[in-house]
This record gives structure tokens, C-alpha cells and sequence, in this order.
DNA sequence: TAGTCGCGTACAAGTGAAGGA
DNA sequence: TTCCTTCACTTGTACGCGACT
């Protein structure tokens, strides 16, 4: 025997044996299944106890046709991936079913991670804000069902729940009209999911105001929040910005300090996703917030509906955003 | 048929009969083994294509002894855990391996992750910074090889590979005293993992080089840095700090910021990490770097070693960090 | 005559060794 | 030797059935 593995890794034939009882008692025990005795019950616990039993995963689900098992594809570069990740786990266990999560790294796409899902036999898919192409969705959504969420797809075969973002640019507007503002520049995101809808949401907000859009490339990190800020500094700077999320606020929020800039005094500034760095008391950034509680239970119940053949109305679930007011906004001066 | 299951989900069995051959020369097809002609392959592949085919990996696991997993278990709070996730995937493809991953969120603790990973029949266990006690820790690595990253273990049963904190120490009190500082405060991280080592190799650093040490209490959030910096600011200010992480350092520089002093001017800092918001443009923060490559290739490395049983000299991997300087530290005023 | 409890066994979807042409 | 098939096997689940109260 090496070092660390023991001979072998105790199946439910050995429980059985030391037990005294069949491995088909054995296995009714081991799931709280009907049809055994308490005595029994009892014997057979202590028996899986002693030896060290766990029950195998995957033979389990070879068996039955079901595998109550819910793919989750995330990034490991994003944040708020982690706090879906929170959220899926607490909707997954409610329903009875297990997460088998597969990241997208700088060297592993999304079509691998997706592929490894499938090899591993879920019965559902959770894209978190996924970059593959409508179609590639599409084509995935053939297979089993396929729940995007924070991004939202022209397409009638994959489900969406996403975040109102056009409305949270709404509110986010409202909120510097009302404080008085009336020279309010938006800064990107770019490509990235969400950012075409909060673009457009800023858009018509801005324009129902009676105002002029502006809108100035970004990007998802601080240095893309950065680089914005240095562009307004070099030109005519706007009473309030909007920017497309909380990570590119604060490199915008940095580099118009260290310029001497004072916010909310010179501008004030709007993030969005409320995500834990708009929180610090350092930082303490009026932000968008998305509903991540709502959002992965959405999902969740949304896949499981596709699985049980409920009938759905919508494909589209879209939650209601809420604005945090925090410190960086305030009446123009 | 359901809008989105088909009749049954394909198996070997459906392609072997589609390709008119047996399910033992379809797997080796399948699994590119050698023992099948040239033309078979072809025949067999576009079955398999055809029917939309994927291996079910739990049934294939279930056969063979070797599950080829390695279950890593992942806080979704830490930033850094997503960068030894990526590097993790790849060590693990190099290998010839898989991961499993299991998440720690607020409402699943590390057993639970743990636990699922053991059904999955995991051959060994990544930890990433765990925080079970010691005795939790070397009762599982009895049932497998398991390697602890980015915290020190003090147990014979389980490996570790982390980075040498307490030289990352040395090498930014080195740093800051070569610049002519005298007056050096650590600012800590507590129970976090890695804050031991760090403000040990702090204390050492300090006396080699004749001076007094001072610990301030830290954490390892922005908020921590910025009550630290207030704290400091309510005392005397020394003419350079060491920071327990990035996350925190950047809320110290935030708050001492804000108050009026400049950095590097009044105060060098050196942040630990070299995370993405060290390297920001508009933090820029001189930093200890851990090399993650190193740290998990090591790790997954020192996993199949204890699997193959290759007999290890070491228990505990030790990864030099190195100082990455930048624009927080300059020489006293 | 019912129940309850427990057993034998046929699977699930693959893999690998032995053996035939 | 090459290519292919047959068959035993992995772990656990589910069904039909028999044996007891």
C-alpha cells in the first residue's frame, strides 16, 4: 500500500458484507429509502460509518436516468460570478438537485467548459454571461435545456434571466436629473454582457430628460475606467458619469482624485452591479444593484421547468434593478 | 417529446449499432485507443457526430479504477483563488487529468464542498487556503492525498506548497530599507491564511535590520486597510507600512489619500499579492508577488506524485515570491 | 391474508482482456 | 500482426419475488 491510498475505497458490497445484509438493503439504507428496519437501518449505518463508506457519485447516477445535476459554466476573472455561484448552490440544493461547476480561464474557452458539463451528464445548463455566439447557444439548447443568465440572446431556443439594465441606467439617470445634473456622460462597456442594453438605457433616459447622450468607450476593468477618466480630464468634464460597472468606476473614481478632481464635488459618479467594492467605505459608490437572490433562483426554477416540460411563457425573465445611493453623487455645484 | 429532452440521450450502444460494429470497438474508437483501422475510425466518428454522441464521463469513470479527477475546493469570495484556478487547469490538462470543482460560499462551508467532491470519487484534493482546523484536514488525507495551497499546515499527513511569506517579508523590508525607511509598521492580516507567516517574516526582517517592529491589527478587505490607515493617522505616522494584501493596501492608501497625504511622498507602501488592482495604472502599488504558476503546478504536481506513490522528501513546497516594484514606495522625505 | 423486510438479479454506460479470423 | 468481437467487470439502483410475523 503507497502512502496514502488505502487499499481500496470501500463500496456498498463491503457495507453490505459487514453489515450482514444484501447490498440492496444495504443501498435502501444508504439512500432513506422505504423498506428496511430501524434495527437494520441502524447496523447498516454503523457498518458505512466504520469502514468509511461514502457513496459513489457516479455510479449512482449511472443508474438512474437522472443525474439532478445542473451544469454552471462562470468566470474566474469575474467577481460576480461568485456571488451567482452563492446564489445557484442555495436554489440548487432548495430543488434537490447538485451544481457541477466548470470555469472559463484565459486558457480554457467556453466550448471546453461547456463540453465537460455534458460529458458529465447534467441535466441542465447555467451560462453566467457567456461570450459564445447566438447561434452556438442555440445549437446547445438542442440537447438540454440552457439557462443564460446577465446576458441577454436573440434567440427562441435558450432561456435569459437577466437584469433590467436599461431600466437601472433609468434610474440611474432620474436619480442625477433629480439631484440636478444636466451634463451626464456614460462610459461604456463595450462588449461585454450587459453593456449594449445599459448603453441603450442610458440613451433613452437621457433623451427623455430632454438632454445629450455621450457616451465614451470603457471597458469591465478599473484601468479601462481609468483610461475614460484621463479622456474627460482631457476634455470638457460632465457634471456626472455613468459608467458600465463598479470595477471601471473606481479606476475612473482614482485617476479624477488624483487629478485633483473631488467627487461627488466636481462629478458625480454612478457604478453599477453594487458589487462589494462599492460597499467600502473608501469607495462607497452610488451604484446599480442587481438582484443576485432573484437572478440564480430564476434560473434555476426556469431550468428545472424546461426539465419537467412546464409550460413556459416568456423565455426572457427580466429582474428589477435598485439603485444604492451612496456618497459619489450629489447636486452639481 | 418534451420541447427541450429527446427520446434518450445517445450511448456507445447507439453508435456501435449506427456504424455497424461493437460497443468495444466503438469506445476504442471513441477514446482514440489503438485497435481499430483507419477506416472504422471515420465510419465510427461520423456515427457518433451524427447522433450528436458525447462519452458519459461517469459511466466511463465508474469502469475504469482511475477517475483521472482531482477535486479542487475554491473560495468564491477570493480573487486570487480564480488565478490558482486557472493555473490549476492547466497543470491538471499537462497531466492528463480533470478538475472537479467545488465551491466555499457563505452558505456552504468547506465540509460540504469536501464531502462532494469525495462522491465524485476524486483521486486527490486541492485545497485552496482552507480554513478547517489541522485535525480536519489530516483525517481526510487519510482517505487521499490532499495538498493545501496558500496556507501552512502543521501535520505530517497533508502537503502544502505555498509561497515563503516570510522571505516576500524580507524582500519588501530589504526594498524599504535600501530606500533609507527607519520606521516601518506591518499592517496584519489577522487569522487570514498566510497573515502568520507574513508577520513573522515582518518581525524578523525588522530586527536583522536593527529596527523596532510594530503590528497593527489589519484584515483582508479594503475596509481592514482603510481602519488601519485611520489608525494610523490618529498616531504617529511611520515613514513606510507593509500591508498584509493588495485588497487591503489599497484601502489604506485610499484613506491616507484622502486625508491629505501622498503616496509615496509621506509614506511608502507595499501592498502583497500583486493582484490586478496592484498593477492598476492608478494604484500602481509595489508588491510582493506570488507566483502562481509555481504554487499550482506544484501542487497538482505533488498530487499525483502521492497518487503514483513516488516517495517525497518534503512535505511542505516552499515557492519563492519576488518584490514587483512600483510607484507606492520611494525613499523617505 | 396482509404487511413488512430482505434477497436475487437485471440493469445503467462504458472499459479491458482474451480470443478468433 | 491487425482488426474486430465476446464477455466479464465497475458501483449502485430498482424490480419482482419469497419469507417471515
Amino acid at each position: 500500500m503507497t502512502s496514502t491510498s488505502p487499499d481500496r475505497r470501500p463500496t456498498l458490497a463491503d457495507v453490505a458484507a459487514r453489515a450482514g445484509v444484501s447490498t440492496a438493503l444495504a443501498s435502501i439504507v444508504m439512500r432513506d429509502a422505504p423498506g428496511a428496519s430501524t434495527a437494520t437501518r441502524e447496523r447498516v449505518r454503523r457498518a458505512a460509518d466504520e469502514i468509511g463508506y461514502r457513496p459513489d457519485a457516479r455510479a449512482r447516477l449511472l443508474r438512474s436516468s437522472r443525474s439532478r445535476l445542473i451544469g454552471v459554466v462562470f468566470g474566474v476573472q469575474h467577481a460576480f460570478h461568485g456571488d451567482l455561484l452563492a446564489g445557484l448552490y442555495d436554489a440548487a440544493e432548495e430543488a434537490g438537485y447538485e451544481l457541477a461547476l466548470s470555469a472559463v480561464t484565459p486558457g480554457r474557452g467556453e466550448q471546453r467548459a461547456v463540453e465537460s458539463l455534458l460529458r458529465d451528464r447534467c441535466e441542465a445548463l447555467v451560462l453566467l454571461g457567456p461570450s459564445s455566439p447566438t447561434a452556438h447557444l442555440a445549437d446547445l439548447a438542442t440537447r438540454l435545456p440552457v439557462v443564460v443568465v446577465a446576458r441577454s440572446v436573440r434567440s427562441a431556443a435558450v432561456d435569459v434571466v437577466r437584469t433590467a439594465d436599461d431600466e437601472g441606467m433609468h434610474l440611474a439617470l432620474d436619480h442625477l436629473v433629480a439631484l440636478g445634473h444636466h451634463d451626464v456622460v456614460h462610459v461604456d462597456g463595450g462588449r461585454a454582457p450587459g453593456a449594449a442594453e445599459r448603453r441603450r438605457g442610458y440613451r433613452e433616459a437621457v433623451r427623455r430628460h430632454g438632454l445629450v447622450p455621450r457616451v465614451l468607450p470603457g471597458g469591465l476593468t478599473e484601468d479601462d475606467g481609468a483610461a475614460a477618466a484621463r479622456t474627460l480630464l482631457a476634455g470638457s468634464l460632465p457634471s456626472a458619469v455613468t459608467v458600465f460597472n463598479d470595477r471601471c468606476a473606481v479606476g475612473l473614481l482614482d485617476v479624477l482624485r488624483l487629478a485633483g478632481r473631488t467627487v461627488p464635488g466636481d462629478v458625480s459618479v454612478v457604478g453599477y452591479d453594487d458589487s462589494r467594492i462599492a460597499r467600502l467605505s473608501s469607495v462607497d459608490l452610488t451604484s446599480v444593484a442587481q438582484d443576485v437572490g432573484q437572478l440564480t433562483e430564476f434560473a434555476v426554477r426556469r431550468a428545472l421547468d424546461r426539465l419537467d416540460g412546464v409550460p413556459v411563457e416568456q423565455r426572457e425573465l427580466v429582474v428589477r434593478p435598485r439603485l444604492v445611493v451612496r456618497s459619489t453623487t450629489a447636486p452639481p455645484r
